[in-house]
DNA sequence: GTTTCAGTCATACGTTCGTTTGATTCAAAC
DNA sequence: GTTTGAATCAAACGAACGTATGACTGAAAC
């Protein structure tokens, strides 16, 4: 086979070394020494360090969103009302299922999530796409009718939730175990772990104001 | 009154600018700048920048660490088997009601949390200290007797996601809202959905094998 | 054969970083 | 009055950073 191409080969150091060391913690020149590739090819290939980012974060996401949104559209062609269950599992089970090969139970990928989440960097925040957007809305509209009485603020709070449990617990996966701390299970059962955790959270009836 | 001395300026600056900016995002010049001392005296009163950070982590932990503590001092005082809502309500409710005079709703050093979690450095992972173990094992052990057949590492997955929820809202609600988003309500809002979605996630069956 | 151009390369620029050093200050101890 | 020691200070250190530059390469276009 072909080696890849210059362009792919540092999309991947990159994808390695944000997740396994942040973004301020990766220098350029380490990515393109891993890539076997020049310095100056991240200049020449995406123009700056951050461009660099967005262009990795967007490669690790649009199969998750796109998952996502084929879920949702299986479901509602089966029913127009799905229950909050099967919302969650079409929601959260491709944070799961859609992670790119190599990476240890998308340990990796979700710490590269969480490293964006935590940086209050201007530059870190801009690279959701419109096809997020939409897809987010679709399910924010499903959860809606499926939980009739809770506020849009409420649900909005849920829905984040969803990520964080997913998102952190992966990181925790990928991490060496606390001393004294259960080792966490990766696979399978985090897996279903987490849409018993999701759905019985998304189910709660709207707190009482 | 006196003014702080300069230790505590060190310590007030640098818990902004790491929640801010992040660990490496911040440098030792714009804390002491902000702080108004010399660019040394982090050295001379810290050592260095990773035990200084250290420290700023230590400061914020501990009353939240002593008020789960005392809240579950407090139920086990008045019944050997707390309720699990009751005991969701202990744990997390000082991760909103524990946090330093002047952090926006919390969401400030919610961030600094998320900014540890997420910075894959070993020396941003040791500041865990032997109360914050012994509490967490008290929760795991009442935990467990009020959720009798969930595996020991179900429990542990899903006391982590208590803590994804709390700390990952919070660092949202502290942010810009992103275009489209709902905008989050900060304050004892969060608080009770929080409870809310925590206590219907940790009330749920174990999931079967 | 010549031109063109995307790609790669070594090298350097200017900046900023964490840390260290040695002098200085100044109130308390003797 | 002298000594002591914690605290602060300006200044500098070497290292690492992101980025820019200009030359070189080799295959395709003409």
């Amino acid at each position: 086979m072909a080696p890849p191409d210059t362009r792919t080969q540092i999309l991947d150091a990159a994808e390695r070394l944000f997740a396994e060391r942040g973004f301020r913690g990766t220098s350029v020149r380490a990515i393109t020494g891993l890539a076997g590739a020049n310095l100056a090819a991240v200049g020449y290939h995406f123009g700056s360090k951050a461009e660099l980012l967005a262009a990795v974060v967007r490669r690790v996401t649009e199969p998750i969103i796109a998952a996502q949104g084929a879920g949702l559209d299986r479901l509602l062609a089966r029913t127009p009302d799905p229950t909050v269950t099967e919302l969650v599992e079409a929601f959260a089970g491709p944070l799961f299922d859609e992670m790119p090969a190599g990476d240890e139970g998308g340990g990796r990928t979700s710490r590269l999530i969480v490293t964006i989440i935590g940086d209050p960097a201007e530059e870190m925040r801009s690279w959701t796409g419109p096809a997020e957007d939409t897809v987010r809305d679709r399910y924010l509209a499903a959860f809606g009718r499926a939980l009739p009485g809770l506020s849009p603020q409420e649900l909005w709070f849920r829905m984040r939730g969803m990520l964080a449990v997913v998102a952190v617990d992966r990181v925790e996966v990928y991490n060496q175990p606390t001393p004294g701390c259960v080792t966490p299970v990766a696979g399978e059962a985090a897996r279903r772990w987490a849409i018993t955790f999701l759905a019985a959270a998304m189910s709660a009836p709207p707190t009482r104001t």
